[in-house]
DNA sequence: GTCTATACGATGATAGAC
DNA sequence: GTCTATCATCGTATAGAC
C-alpha cells in the first residue's frame, strides 16, 4: 500500500462502498488517497475503470472466501460453513462486502454467475444428505443467507446473531 | 395522470427505478414528464424532494399490498399469502419495487421498522402452528421472501418460480 | 401553473511540465 | 510516475415573464 495506485484503490473502495459509485466524485477519491486528480486517470482509463479494477479484487476475495466451503469433502460442514460464514466475516471488511450488495443494484453484473458454483455444492450436500430436492433447498439457503448477509451489513452483526444457531439447528447441524 | 406534477411523479418513479437516484438528471426527468425543468423544483423543493414524494406514495403502496397478509386471520393463510406475495406482483410494478430494493442500498432509511407489523404477524402466525420458535421462524421466512424477491426484480418471475410450490410444502400448505 | 433563460459550482477528463 | 492547470459539460437550482 506504499504505491500511489494502491493508495487510490483503497480510497476508492472504501468511498464507493460508503458513499455508492455515482455519488463519489474522482475529485474526492483524489483527496482521501492524496495523489492528483489527473493520476486517477494516468492508472485508469476513467472511473468506470477504476471501479471495474476494484470489481475484480473483490470478485478474487470472494472466490476465496467461498474456497473452504466449495472444497468441503464432508456434506453436513459445508452447509455449516456456509451457514456460518456471514456471522464471520471480519469488522473490518464489512465495507468491502457492503460494496457488492450496493454494486448489485447500482449497475449490472450477473450475481448469479459468481454463485453458480456455491450452489451445485450445497445442492450436491443436500443430495448426499438424502434430501428430497436438493436444488431448491440450495436455492433457498442460499436466499437465506444472502438475506442474513444483507441485514449484517446493513444493520449489523447482533441484529442477525439469534438467528445462527436457529439455523444450524434447522439444518441439522 | 393529466396533472403536470402527476407526469413530473410518474416520470421520476421509472427513472429513478430503473437507473438510480443519482444517476437520473432532473434535466432527464423533465424531458421524459415533457415539462420545463424548472416546475420540478416548483412542485417539488428539490430533487430530494421530489425522491422523498415517490417514497411516501411507494410505502402506502407497501402498506396496501401487506393489509390482506396483515388482516388475515387463518395463521395458515397468512403465511401462505405471505410467500406467494413475490410471485404475485404484477409485472407492470416491478420497476416500482425495484426502486425500493435499490434505494435501500443507496439511501438511509429503516427497512426494519417499516417490517415490524408483519413480523409480527408471521411471529404470532407460526406460534398458533405450535413452530418452537415463532420469532426465528418469522425472521428466516422474510429473510428468504426478501431474496426471493429480489431475484425476480432483478432476474424476472421465472427465476425463481420453481422455488414457490418448495416452499409452500415447506411451510406445510 | 408553467415556461424560458440563466447562474454557477461540481464533475469527469485532458495537456503539458517536472 | 506524478502534479498543476485547465476545459467542456452537466447538474441543481433560481428569477422573472406569461
Amino acid at each position: 500500500m506504499t504505491d500511489k495506485k494502491e493508495q487510490i484503490l483503497h480510497a476508492a473502495l472504501e468511498l464507493f462502498a460508503s458513499e455508492g459509485y455515482h455519488t463519489v466524485s474522482t475529485s474526492k477519491i483524489a483527496k482521501k488517497a492524496v495523489v492528483s486528480e489527473g493520476l486517477i486517470f494516468r492508472h485508469f482509463e476513467n472511473k468506470k475503470g477504476l471501479l471495474e479494477a476494484i470489481l475484480e479484487y473483490a470478485f478474487e476475495r470472494m472466490g476465496i472466501l467461498l474456497m473452504p466451503i466449495l472444497t468441503e469433502k464432508s456434506p453436513i460442514k459445508a452447509i455449516e460453513k456456509y451457514i456460518l460464514l456471514p456471522f464471520e466475516i471480519d469488522k473490518s471488511e464489512y465495507h468491502f462486502w457492503r460494496l457488492l450488495f450496493k454494486l448489485k443494484w447500482e449497475i449490472e453484473y450477473s450475481s448469479v454467475e459468481k454463485m453458480k458454483p456455491l450452489i451445485d455444492k450445497l445442492s450436491t450436500s443436500f443430495e448426499a444428505l438424502n434430501y428430497k430436492e436438493p436444488e431448491k433447498e440450495a436455492e433457498v439457503l442460499n436466499h437465506i443467507i444472502e438475506s442474513v448477509s444483507g441485514g449484517i451489513l446493513k444493520d449489523g452483526l447482533q441484529s442477525q446473531e439469534i438467528l445462527k444457531d436457529f439455523l444450524l439447528k434447522k439444518y441439522h447441524i
